[in-house]
DNA sequence: TCTGGGGTCCTAGGACCC
DNA sequence: TCTGGGGTCCTAGGACCC
């Protein structure tokens, strides 16, 4: 709903950490730096693919998402080194502690990238001169670099990041946007993939600039409350406000893996999904919540990808509750046919002891006064407990909303440290 | 012997309720 | 004898992003 106000003569930048793992390691091991380097899942498996690729190894024509066995015959002599999730967390902590410094509107959009409202920071100087100290002590403090866009609002901000990279600033106004965003493809805006492109080119919109005059009817009956979205964006025209506390909350946890070969066994595969049930009970611990949906999906070798999910009576969160349900829903859904991935996911978050308190509230002040004599107390929770877990998501979301958010950055690579420290 | 793993948001149909 | 319209919840899937 805040996006509804607009507010004008705002000053946005974008900061984009520069192929940000690989620039992680360099600073780690500057004897890395000048050379072809990429981070890659699994660098021992056949399924490895890059993630990230120093600009080095990009000039051999290795990408992000390209199997390694490829970008290997591109680039014999690439250097490949596993993520070090540890090692990005820190560095994107320090980057964020950075942009916290030039204002109190810095909202985290990723590991590497995050938006900051420098519209009442006029006494650390111009924006264009903000943007320079930042990227100057990005360097100098953590020796990563960025490219940052300077724009009035969000999207013309992230336009402008991707215009210069590595190490670039562009500052992307109003009034330049017929000249260097219209001529631009479509498919290059943010917020239009492949898919998007494709429909749009069949409708004749090829550029930013066809987008910006499209028919307002076409584009709602082909891409939904999107289209009009991608219309109001191609015409400069993008009211949300940089929000610190956006991504405060999670609206899902879930790990998922890909098997070094194809399996039908089932008790194999009710192993992997034993281990994955572990790891997500382990980060639903870890930030206080539980799940009160879940789901699981399946790949099969032919990489068709189904999802099923079951709305649960009563939240979980240990490794045996998810282990139960991801079973059950597997085997009722599995077709017998070979597994390439598996994955489980919990959503419908809701807080511990939040879940708690309710239940105590409920289940005393209402039912319990209501029938006080419903048989035994395991059957009263049976009973009831859809009901109270029901009431407990919706005043737990509306407290959230009441009580806003704790400070800073809450978000998985940010809160997994904070936790930590709190927990020792 | 091709294409990972973590997410978010939107849509659409059916069930169910009023 | 026929049959409206709105709303929410649940589930599945698609598109996109980093």
């Amino acid at each position: 709903m805040k996006d509804m106000y607009p507010k004008n003569g705002r000053v946005i930048l974008h900061v984009d950490m520069n192929s940000f793992y690989a620039s992680v390691e360099m600073a780690y091991d500057p004897s890395l730096k000048g050379k072809p380097l990429a981070i890659a899942g699994n660098p021992e498996e056949r399924r490895g693919i890059i993630v990230t690729c120093s600009y080095e190894a990009r000039k051999f024509g290795v990408k992000t998402t390209m199997p390694l066995w490829e970008a290997k015959k591109l680039c014999p002599n690439l250097i490949v080194k596993k993520p070090d999730f540890e090692r990005y967390r820190a560095a994107s902590m320090g980057m964020f502690e950075l942009l916290n410094q030039f204002s109190k509107l810095v909202e985290p959009v990723s590991i590497d990238e995050g938006y900051v409202d420098i519209t009442d920071s006029h006494e650390l100087g111009s924006p264009l001169e903000i943007a320079e100290q930042i990227q100057k002590q990005l360097i100098r403090q953590l020796d990563l670099p960025c490219s940052i866009g300077i724009a009035p609002n969000k999207f013309l901000a992230k336009m402008a990041s991707d215009m210069k990279k590595p190490l670039g600033i562009t500052v992307l106004r109003k009034r330049d946007i017929p000249t260097v965003l219209w001529p631009m493809e479509a498919g290059e805006m943010h917020g239009v993939g492949k898919k998007t492109a494709e429909k749009l080119k069949n409708i004749g919109v090829h550029t930013i600039a066809d987008l910006a005059k499209a028919n307002e009817i076409q584009l709602k009956s082909l891409l939904g409350i999107n289209g009009i979205r991608l219309k109001e964006r191609a015409n400069g025209v993008d009211n949300r406000l940089v929000d610190p506390d956006a991504i405060s909350e999670f609206k899902s946890i879930g790990n998922s893996t890909t098997l070094p070969k194809d399996i039908s066994n089932q008790q194999e595969l009710f192993k992997v999904l034993d281990r994955l049930a572990e790891k997500v009970s382990v980060r639903l611990k870890r930030k206080k919540v539980m799940a009160t949906t879940l789901s699981i999906t399946i790949r099969y070798k032919d990489r068709h990808t189904i999802t099923r999910s079951k709305k649960l009576l009563n939240p979980v969160s240990t490794q045996d509750e998810i282990l139960k349900m991801a079973k059950q829903i597997f085997v009722s859904h599995w077709t017998g046919h070979p597994v390439r991935l598996l994955g489980i996911t919990g959503t419908d978050l809701v807080e511990n002891d939040q879940a708690v308190k309710q239940l105590d509230l409920f289940s005393y002040e209402k039912d319990a006064k209501k029938e006080p004599l419903i048989n035994t107390v395991s059957k009263l929770k049976e009973k009831f407990g859809a009901h109270i877990i029901e009431q407990a998501s919706n005043l737990s979301n509306d407290k959230k909303q009441q009580i806003g958010t704790e400070t800073s950055f809450n978000k998985d690579f940010l809160q997994v440290e904070k936790m930590k420290k709190q927990d020792d």
